[in-house]
RNA sequence: GGGCCAUUAGCUCAGCCGGUUAGAGCGCAGUCCUGAUAAGACUGAGGUCCCUGGUUCGAGUCCAGGAUGGCCCA
């Protein structure tokens, strides 16, 4: 164990390294370099140990805490960590200030199912700041859990200094973000059609509309006349449309809300559709004519009557009709217009919009009467049609859901509508009714029927700077990239202004104040701006001695004196969108500009933020509209509040579908962290996809991963300590450079070159690109640097080379260390402190107060790597060659061929040969370029090569050189002449030749590459095969004998002629590799270690015992 | 209905500018190696590179259309 519980006064050898298991408790582990952290108080240090003028700038982007973090958490947390930690380790002071969401409507749900509050009704009932109260109370309710993962992740960030977008200061940063909007004429009230639920008396969201549906609902189907005067429409209207004949004529339309009716300020036509004037005889009226989409008359009208005319929808156009009802009139409801797309209220002598018939893309004639029934205050279609025709707005509902005027006056909306139906009967303009089935929401939580209901809300007018939106979003780099474009830019370029007021209790009251007498606003930017205007006596709540809490209720208590006409100035009782808290953090979390100007200016932009794609419509965009609006109104330097972003892809289980907690399918984080550890998580999640991809994730991937990766590397950082132990290794001791080998050279190449990858992916903020270059070097040092030295490092001959082993790999464990310190930093804690904390003069204590490992680009060698690569191919290729041969490596044979493609290629081997042989154990390599009659050849033509030179003559190519005589081709080849073939004359370059194995050999061939092995084993060689395995034998029985590997031995062994002929003629080797000190025939001694064994058919027994 | 992303071996994923016979890890089967040994190496089986067209001498890769899944929005 690296940091096992300790005696008091426990001091290390300095000469040694801590013993190293091949396998660790790696959870455990972890544990106690949290707590060596905290000792050392690193993260802290880490950053004030930092210049002060080298700011990097991270925005934590706040989570709720009000319930448990789950794994996607984690996902999040895991990536904003890594490229603060890189930063600093780059020379940057890097804050990191924690934050947390505590507003908004989920905060209030919980407390009210709490407390068995069912309504906003209820709420008020119980008293709103008492309410307010049990809020504040639970938003942290599970913050310690969050700090206790954040802690246990890795995750550094300031929890201590964290910001809570409820406290005074934040909402009085947001008052002041509010003042300049409002100043700079970009704020305003709006009517909105929301879904509406009347007995909550509050707006729904799409969220919860979604939870509502009920299938087969009855609604009446009710299909009305819009009477149209004689004198309607311009001459050519009325021509067509006869209206001179006296036959009362009217427009039909279709509507399953009748309580909307009253409402209805137009009618909307197709204008590209067809309409047919209908005559017919009512029963009760007489002969009529109606209008209604040609397509639907019969459908509507019946059999019995005829079409008179027909005319196109433009032609019926701005039509005046007669009302149903005339409620401009009724008591309660106000009359407004739209006038340059706002609501105002009528003057008191203006005449209202007519009624009148618009035209609309969105009416169809599939169903109803191809006429649409628009009432602005009932629906987002008609809203907008009103808006953009300029229409009367018209609001006889009440909030609760009960009519104001007219027949079914203050009864509730849905039952008003029999009501309603019998008047317009009794008034001969209801054409026909029926009931219809469809479906229709419903309040999740109380079972009322919602209604879609204009209400004024309050607007940010982000789409007065919405060329800025787009243009800022341009200098911010995202990643994935097709996000900016994508994505965010398309909700960018589709921007509307921002809705930004919610009817509810627990958030940022709105600091506006609307005169009761005359209607007008204002905006109040500060405390002490609200302290000096608010009319004496309303103001108690700003001069309480625990400070003012700008929260309702007490807020609404102050009252202000309307500048322009005296009269009382009420609080507009809405409270903030919880976004907009969380887009205010910049300025809000350092209370700006009221304080810390000179924090918030070398803080902002934020260099680097990270969040999961769904925040494009949270945080990403309130972040960045808050920063365009206020570098608008020239409060800020910037039009952007982050210039480097990160975008998480959703978390998914491990078969890939979405976790929820329905499915069950929900990964608890501490299961997993507690079976592999942090630093398995953080590993998996970086490298199992890039950040913008949703990811699998099961505890068995991270374990996968773990396997795959940590555990190499622990094996490689054991086996270094074993030896270096041994060795008495002193990493400051002078590098033998004499003694350096080419594979030393190779692995140091392919470290700086990783260092280089990891670098620049890390600066490009590509986490995945910057952790796999790790995986590879950790692997080709495991399982070729390592692997191929073995025997340098324990049983080397000569000491400047195994101390040049030991300082290579040395130089790449610590180096890889510090290369995974953003990545896995416990892993990387690990290893500095064994192998340099304490030990190197001039090291930090931490790996996290270390610099950024430079590369050394005088030790990058790309044709080495290059090279070595080609080693490895050959080797594999002749491990390929020995297994179809069935030759075991144990046994030597006496040669293997390479045949590269190159001279290059052959040059280069014929440096490297000594591995190839080592590997392939075999006396003999040779390296040639053809392999004489060894082999026969098949020929290729090389595509790359002649597509550019020949084109569309490749293919003929490739048939002729099927057929061509292989031999004489390669002969040419060789020779180095042309070889004509189908009328062209191809060069040695244009033609690739494959190989087959003759008898005695073994070949095996890839991509142009072969590799033979001699199959021939003669007596000799057998022998030293039997010699070896005898070796392993003995090693096998020292182990299972429990000795240490330094430990000496005496071999006694019974063998036959066979074997005994081995121990003489090899028995050197035998003892010096298994450190035997004598090897004597006989039988075994008491107390030996002893072992059967039948080797080339003879009965063996080998006992050893320790010296 | 619109937008974004993904789709390559049983599973998880690479595959840069279009180029030879599409790779890795895990899993499976077998073999081997070994004082890194609760590691390691090799071989094998396993592929309609989602589909259909197009461009090209040549397409997993580029273009168009479609399918499936995920996410976001209507």
């Amino acid at each position: 164990m690296l940091f096992p519980a300790r005696p008091p006064g426990w001091r290390r050898s300095v000469s040694t390294f801590e013993p190293v298991p091949s396998r660790v408790a790696f959870a455990e582990q972890e544990e106690r370099i949290l707590e060596l952290w905290r000792e050392r108080d690193v993260f802290r240090r880490s950053i004030e140990e930092r210049p002060a003028d080298r700011v990097f700038s991270f925005y934590e982007g706040p989570p709720t805490a009000n319930g448990n973090p789950g794994i996607h958490h984690v996902l999040a947390r895991v990536f904003k960590d890594l490229i603060p930690r890189y930063r600093t380790m780059r020379g940057d002071r890097v804050p990191r200030k924690g934050g947390w969401d505590t507003h908004g409507l989920p905060v209030e749900l919980e407390v009210e199912k709490q407390l068995g509050l069912r309504s906003k009704r209820d709420i008020e009932a119980y008293g709103v700041e008492a309410f307010n109260q049990k809020c504040r109370e639970s938003v942290f309710r599970y913050v310690a859990e969050w700090e206790r993962m954040t802690d246990r992740i890795g995750f550094w960030i300031d929890t201590q200094d964290a910001y809570a977008t409820f406290r005074p200061e934040y909402i009085e940063s947001e008052w002041w973000i509010f003042k300049r909007l409002w100043e700079n004429g970009l704020v305003y009230r709006e009517f909105r059609v929301t879904p509406h639920c009347p007995r909550c008396e509050t707006s729904l969201s799409s969220h919860e509309i979604a939870l509502g549906y009920e299938e087969d609902t009855p609604d009446p189907g009710v299909t009305l006349r819009f009477r149209l005067p004689p004198s309607a429409g311009a001459d050519g209207a009325r021509a067509a449309l006869r209206l001179a004949d006296g036959v009362p004529t009217s427009l039909l339309a279709w509507t399953t809300t009748p309580w909307t009716l009253s409402g209805n300020t137009a009618l909307a036509v197709l204008p590209s559709a067809t309409y047919a004037l209908y005559e017919r005889v009512d029963d009760h009226l007489g002969r009529e004519r109606v209008i209604v989409a040609e397509a639907l008359a019969g459908a509507v009208a019946g059999s019995e009557g005829s079409v008179v005319a027909t005319l196109p929808g433009s032609a019926l156009v701005g039509l005046e009709y007669e009302p149903l009802y005339e409620a401009t009139a009724w008591e309660g409801v106000e009359a407004l217009a739209f006038v340059g797309g706002r609501t105002q209220r009528l003057k008191a002598n203006e005449a209202p919009p007519a009624r009148r018939v618009i035209a609309s893309d969105d009416v169809t004639t599939d169903e109803g009467t191809g006429i649409l029934h628009v009432a602005p205050a009932f629906g987002e279609v008609d809203y907008e049609l009103g808006r953009r025709e300029g229409l009367l707005f018209l609001q006889p509902v009440r909030s609760d859901g009960t009519l104001v005027g007219g027949p079914g006056d203050g009864v509730f909306a849905k039952e008003a509508d029999p009501a309603i139906t019998r008047d317009l009967r009794e008034r001969g303009l209801l054409f026909r009714s029926e009931t219809i089935r469809h479906t229709y929401p419903f309040c999740w939580r109380c079972g009322t029927a919602v209604l879609y209901y204009a209400k004024p809300s309050w607007y940010i007018r982000t789409t007065a700077v919405g060329d800025d939106l787009v243009a800022h979003n341009r200098q911010i780099h995202w990643v994935p990239d097709h996000v900016r474009e994508g994505r965010f830019g398309e909700w960018l370029s589709g921007n509307v202004d921002w809705a930004v007021s919610r009817e509810r209790y627990w958030g940022t009251p709105l600091p506006l104040w609307v005169c009761e007498h005359c209607g007008d606003v204002t905006a109040v930017g500060s405390f002490a701006e609200l302290r000096e205007r608010a009319v004496v006596g309303t103001a108690a709540a700003l001069e309480r001695p625990d400070g003012f809490d700008p929260h309702r209720p007490f807020v609404d208590e102050v009252r202000l004196s309307c500048e322009r006409c005296n009269g009382l100035m009420l609080r507009t009782p809405e409270v903030a969108d919880a976004w907009f808290d969380s887009g205010a953090m910049p300025y809000a979390q350092s209370h700006y500009p009221f304080e810390h100007e000179a924090v918030f200016d070398e803080r902002f932009p934020a260099d680097f933020i990270c969040e999961a794609v769904d925040q494009t419509r949270g945080w990403f965009y309130t972040l960045h509209a808050l920063a365009t609006l206020l570098h608008r109104t020239e409060d800020v330097p910037e039009g952007i509040s982050y210039r480097h972003v990160i975008c998480l892809g959703h978390i998914l289980d491990g078969e890939g579908r979405k976790m929820s907690k329905s499915i069950g399918n929900v990964v608890d984080p501490w299961s997993v962290l507690n079976e592999h550890g942090a630093d398995a998580v953080r590993w998996y999640m970086y490298t199992a996809s890039p950040p913008g991809n949703s990811r699998r994730f099961s505890s068995e991937l991270v374990g996968e991963a773990s396997r795959r990766f940590i555990s190499t590397l622990w094996n490689t950082y054991s086996f270094f300590v074993t030896y270096a132990n041994i060795a008495d290794f002193e990493p400051a001791s002078p590098v033998p450079a004499t003694a350096s080998t080419e594979l030393d050279r190779w692995i140091r190449s392919e470290l700086h070159r990783t260092v280089q990858r990891v670098t620049a992916a890390l600066d490009a903020y590509e986490p995945s690109e910057a952790a796999r270059p790790i995986e590879q070097l950790v692997e080709g040092l495991s399982n070729w640097y390592v692997r191929r030295n073995r025997r340098r490092f324990w049983k080397s001959e000569d000491d400047a080379d195994r101390a040049a082993a030991l300082h290579t790999l040395y130089e790449c464990l610590v180096t890889i260390s510090r290369l995974l310190a953003p990545f896995t930093p416990f892993l990387a804690e690990a290893l500095h402190q064994n192998l340099v904390a304490g030990r190197v003069a001039g090291a930090a204590d931490s790996v996290h107060l270390e610099a950024w490992p430079e590369a050394d680009a005088a030790a990058i060698d790309p044709q080495l790597s290059t090279e070595m690569a080609l080693v490895q191919r050959m080797v594999s290729l002749g491990r390929a060659a020995r297994a179809k041969a069935q030759a075991k490596v144990r046994q030597p044979l006496a040669a293997a061929v390479l045949v590269p493609r190159s001279a290059v290629e052959r040059a280069a081997l014929a440096r490297l040969v000594e591995p190839v042989a080592d590997e392939l154990n075999v006396k003999r390599v040779e390296v040639l370029e053809h392999a004489g009659d060894r082999l026969t050849y098949s020929l290729r033509p090389n595509l790359p090569v002649l597509g550019p030179k020949f084109g569309p003559a490749v293919g003929t190519i490739r048939q002729a050189l099927q057929q061509a005589p292989s031999a004489e081709v390669v002969a040419k080849m060789r020779a180095g002449q042309p070889i004509p073939l189908a009328g062209i004359e191809l060069a040695a370059s244009d033609i690739l030749v494959s190989v087959e194995a003759a008898e005695g050999w073994s070949a095996a061939e890839e991509a142009g590459y072969a590799v033979l092995v001699d199959t021939r084993v003669t007596a000799e060689l057998a022998a030293e095969g039997t010699a070896r395995e005898l070796v392993r034998r003995l090693q096998d029985l020292r182990r299972e004998s429990g000795l240490e590997v330094t430990d000496r031995i005496h071999v006694t062994f019974e063998a036959p002629g066979g074997v005994a002929a081995v121990f003489a003629a090899h028995g050197d080797y035998i003892a010096q590799e298994t450190l035997a000190l004598s090897i004597e025939p006989g039988a075994a001694t008491a107390g030996a270690a002893t072992v059967r064994a039948d080797l080339d058919g003879e009965r063996v027994v080998l006992a050893l015992r320790r010296a």
